[in-house]
DNA sequence: GATGAATGAGTCTTCATTCAT
DNA sequence: CATGAATGAAGACTCATTCAT
């Protein structure tokens, strides 16, 4: 999905492919293709209304309206399915972000504008609803398996900053606005400082405290990084 | 939640108080005592090793010596061990860095020095092991019983933060230092930078890495909170 | 079981005949029966592979190149599939024993050293897979439909060996040669003497062993029967 | 079980000891044995009626009166419980066989005598009941960790036979009387050759034939170890 | 005739918790 | 107080077979 992408090479990958793919059907004909969403909106109704642990693949597949072994026809397993909204969701969100670091995307504006234009966009992005994206934190530190891909979207947008803090250093047009700086670290620091804060909003979910709190990071950030 | 509360009343408790608090001993005597410590240290031997969801009660009692049963003197039950793990790590932190953020530590000082000494203070305050913290956080997101107590102490923290910022604001000797902020929501912010920042480092514990996270973050929150 | 039977109609059949023949095709087209080849082939390739409940019907119509659904056009069911090789495979094994113990296989030559010939055939006849024969046998303990043709065969072979001992009896130019015996007992305990040595042999596969079991079974054997 | 002996190794063990042998309750316990017992037997009914693959544990557990994590307390699973009563009712019998061929229980009678005794013995020791024989023999062909304690007991036996026939060759009082042989293959040509009708009788069990047969297979053993 | 997606019954095993001793 | 045997609910996953295309 958003394949025509030609830029950033967001990492892909549902893990363990290649090796004992059995079945897995690859849906290309429209039916699959509806099938496997069915299966993927009913798996976050259970989730979200459950948690992980305690959905069960029948009941995935009773919502979806389609047999247990035919859930097992699209998805390796319980772990596959998650992974694969893992995949939808935080990707989807990684690319956009990504673009939005990209030279093309901000020069000839105010660095300072831009950053808080997408801070804003993250903390109000509603890309993936509360519910999921606390499953996911919570398989973060739970499975291995899991935090890897994970972590690898982490580093694709921590690298982007970096990207973005360089080219505004190269920018002639905004010479000397960049502070003296570690740009490693600061790209890091940066990347946790939004998505925890912003994990944090969407989990509390209090439209008032969303806005205050996004104002507040974009002007940390902006403190940070600029003169 | 407790959000009025100047005062640091570091948030006790085992949580599901009042309940039918049954059996559960509160040790007075030296043996229970013991005994009582030697679970919790056997927890803490399993929870790292296997995780909290594949560490069974039964190989917890083995490791300290004791029956199943007897465990069950001493906890309501498994999510009470971890609990009560919490309280003593996580309490015992937020005490130092609550008490740290009082006037009268810093009085006197320059609150950017201070504010960069207890940021180092946390990056590298090994009193919680990383195996723990991933527990931690992972229930964190999945138990929401778990969450309550976890959040009381990030809430006493931020308003020691607060009462930090106040403080400042303050201080004839520090007068004008303080930015034009919106105090609630830098405390906030603050919080949640620092912490998941220190997350992150502890999880991946590399040691450079560590130094020059602690450095860019204290950067990051002095530029933020001051002139 | 097909006792009073002299002559030799080595059964036939896949078992379950009369029943509901559905579908299952007899194949007289050339192509419908190199169809049914392929899917015995590899039938055979799987169950030595993974054995017999660990082999899919899914892998076999996959290995002979075919949907699943074409299998069952040609087969009622997975044991079908056994029970025809077991009809090819043993059987074949069995005309070959059944002929050789006629009297016109061997009148004229020294009855002993016909026992001998074809005693050490059974024991190198390469007819059968190791694999394969396990599985048979392994079905022959657990499956009573399956044990049945099989015994069948048995009975013919066993009948074919009291064929031949009568006819010694009866042959002048053996005259006095075959010892007292109850020959129905004889033929039987004869019969599973060589069978399940030749078993064992076959099973461990060491030639050396292969050979000094022929030569022992057949001394055992003779010195049984005759003076 | 039966410890006292000192004569034949005959082999032990459960297969998967010492590995992660988990919580398996030793019993020494009255009742614990007594539990062990119920579950074995209840275990001997279930696989007699429906066999081992459609004998659920749930079942056996009722049988037996108890839960079935009481079952998996007592056993480390379903092939445990088999390979216990394998262990029970092979060994016992070989124990038997072995203490039979020993020089102490024959010396000064005729070795023909004996032998027809022992055969004799054998094709009537109802030891195992017919359904867990075919059970046992089942897995003897499907499971190789099966074959192996099972094979052991088979190579118990034939060097006890080998044992007998050495001793019978130096006994002056049968001088002559043992033929001249490759004493190796006949061991085991004789231990297959009497196994294997005995099976065959045991699991057809018409008792005028399993005499008739018994008689043959002493008639041919004899003939071919003596002159 | 061929196909292969869909089906769903069926089973072993784990483990937190209790309670009789 | 300590013990540890007993409990039994609960769930992921497989695979032979069918049938609409």
């Amino acid at each position: 999905m958003i394949d025509g992408t030609k830029s950033q090479p967001v990492p892909r990958g549902n893990g363990r492919r290649g090796a004992a793919d059995r079945t897995v059907r690859v849906p290309q004909q429209a039916r699959s293709r509806r099938t496997r969403e069915s299966i993927l909106e009913a798996a976050i109704d259970c989730f979200e209304a459950r948690g992980y642990d305690d959905t069960t693949t029948a009941s995935i597949a009773e919502r979806a309206g389609i047999g247990v072994g035919t859930l097992y026809g699209y998805f390796r397993d319980k772990r596959g399915i998650l992974l694969e909204l893992l995949d939808q969701h935080v990707r989807a969100f990684a690319i956009v972000i990504v673009q939005q670091l990209e030279p093309d995307s901000w020069r000839g504006t105010d660095p300072r504008d831009h950053v808080r234009a997408i801070i804003d966009a993250v903390f109000h992005s509603q890309t993936m609803s509360p519910g999921i994206q606390r499953i996911l934190w919570e398989r973060y530190f739970k499975d291995d398996e899991f935090r890897e891909p994970f972590d690898a979207i982490r580093g694709t947008i921590r690298d982007a900053i970096l990207g973005f803090i360089d080219a505004v250093a190269d920018d002639p047009a905004s010479a000397g606005l960049l502070r003296e700086l570690d740009r490693e670290s600061a790209a890091a620091v940066v990347l946790n400082a939004v998505q925890w804060n912003a994990t944090q909003a969407v989990m509390r979910a209090e439209p008032e405290q969303v806005d205050a709190a996004a104002a507040a990071v974009s002007d940390m950030v902006s403190r940070y990084l600029f003169r």
